[in-house]
DNA sequence: GAAATCATTTGACAATTGTCACAAAATCAC
DNA sequence: GTGATTTTGTGACAATTGTCAAATGATTTC
C-alpha cells in the first residue's frame, strides 16, 4: 500500500482533517497485515503506536490473578489504543486481533507532537478521546441500571457480529458475569 | 472578586497556560458563590457553562425510574461538567452541590471556539476529559474485579472526607450496591 | 424545642449469581 | 480423520446481594 492510498484512507476516516494535515499524518501511518492473535499491546510494557482497524477486529482485557476479564472489542473503523499506553505509561491493558486484521499502524509519539503545533491534530485526538470517555459512560450506566440479560440483549442488539467473533467466554467477562451465568441468559430465550 | 485574581486562580490551576491564554480564558469565567442543593446541571437540558471547585463539593447522578444513581463526587481544585452537555447536548446527568461552595464558572462555547484556535487550550481540554476517562476505566476496573467491601474500603482511601460530605445512600449507589448492602459492609468492622 | 422529615441500621427472606464438577459440543493440530 | 484441546452447557449448592418492613437515629423546619 502507498502513501498516496493512505493518505484517501485517513481522509475517509477522518473528515474533519485539512489536506495539509492528511498528509502530515500519514507520514507517521504505516499499513499492516496481522495474524489472529497477534498482541497489539501487552501489559505492563510501553507501546510506542496506535491503531485503526481497516478489517478485522481485537478485544482488549484486563488480567489480575490468571482471570482475564474484556474491557471493550474493536471491529472496522474503530480505534485501537488504551490511555495508559497513549500517554507513555506502562499498559494495563492487552490488545489482540480476534482474526487475521487489516490496520493502519500510528506511530504515538509523533502524533502527539504534531498535536503540539497542528490543531486539527489536537481536535482529532480530542475527538477520539471523547468518543472512549461516551463508551465508557454507557458502559458504566448499563452496570448500574440493567440486568445481566439486559446489557446482553443491548449488545446483541448494537452489535451482533459479535456472536461470531467473540467467544462467550469474553462476552460474558465483558457483561461483567461468569460464563455459566451467560450460558443460562441464553438458555432463556 | 475581579479579573486579576480570577486570573490567578486560573494560572494555579491551569499551569499549562502560557499568559495570554490566561488572561482570554479569564475574560470567559466568573466567580459564583452558590448555595448547597444548588442544582449546576440539570437533566434533560442544556448547558452553556463548566465549573471548577474553588471551596466546596458536589455530585453527579444518573435518574431512572426514580432511582438515583451516584456517578462521581467532585471536590476542591476539580472540574465539574458532563460530556453531553460540554457537547452541546442535553445532560443526562444531574450535578448537585453538596455543600454552600464557590465556584468559577467558564462559558462551554466560548471556551470551545477558544480551543479552534489556541492549541493551549485544545490541550487543556484534551487533559480534562482524559483524566475523567482515566476515572471511568479505574471504576469499571474496580466494579469487575473488587467486591463492593474491597470497592468501599478503596474509596475511603483515597478520599476519606467523603464520609463528611455525602450520604451513605449516595455512596452506596457510587458503589453499585443497596444502602442496606453498605451499611453491613460498614459494621463488619 | 417539638414535629416532621430524612438517613441509617437491622432482620427475615427471596432472587441472583458465582463456584465447582462434569458432560457435551466444537475446534484445532497433526 | 482422529485424538487432543478448548469452549460451552448443565446441575447442585453456597454465597452475596437485593427487597421489604420496621425501628432507630439524625437533621431540618417552623
Amino acid at each position: 500500500m502507498n502513501k498516496t492510498e493512505i493518505q484517501e484512507i485517513i481522509k475517509s476516516h477522518f473528515p474533519t482533517l485539512n489536506k495539509d494535515s492528511v498528509i502530515i499524518l500519514s507520514k507517521y501511518a504505516s499499513f499492516l497485515n496481522l495474524k489472529k492473535r497477534t498482541e497489539l499491546i501487552s501489559e505492563r510494557k510501553r507501546h510506542h503506536n496506535f491503531y485503526l482497524i481497516l478489517k478485522g477486529s481485537a478485544k482488549a482485557y484486563y488480567t489480575k490473578e490468571s482471570k482475564e476479564v474484556c474491557s471493550w472489542f474493536a471491529f472496522e473503523n474503530e480505534i485501537v489504543a488504551t490511555i495508559r499506553a497513549f500517554n507513555g505509561l506502562p499498559s494495563n491493558e492487552t490488545i489482540v486481533l480476534l482474526e487475521d486484521s487489516k490496520l493502519l499502524q500510528f506511530k504515538t509519539e509523533s502524533i502527539k507532537e504534531l498535536a503540539n503545533t497542528n490543531i486539527d491534530v489536537s481536535h482529532l485526538l480530542n475527538y477520539i478521546i471523547t468518543e472512549h470517555a461516551v463508551f465508557l459512560e454507557e458502559k458504566l450506566y448499563q452496570l448500574q441500571f440493567m440486568s445481566s440479560e439486559e446489557r446482553y440483549k443491548a449488545l446483541i442488539n448494537v452489535a451482533p457480529e459479535i456472536l461470531q467473533k467473540v467467544s462467550l467466554t469474553d462476552i460474558a467477562s465483558y457483561l461483567g458475569v461468569s460464563r455459566e451465568t451467560l450460558s443460562r441468559i441464553r438458555r432463556n430465550k
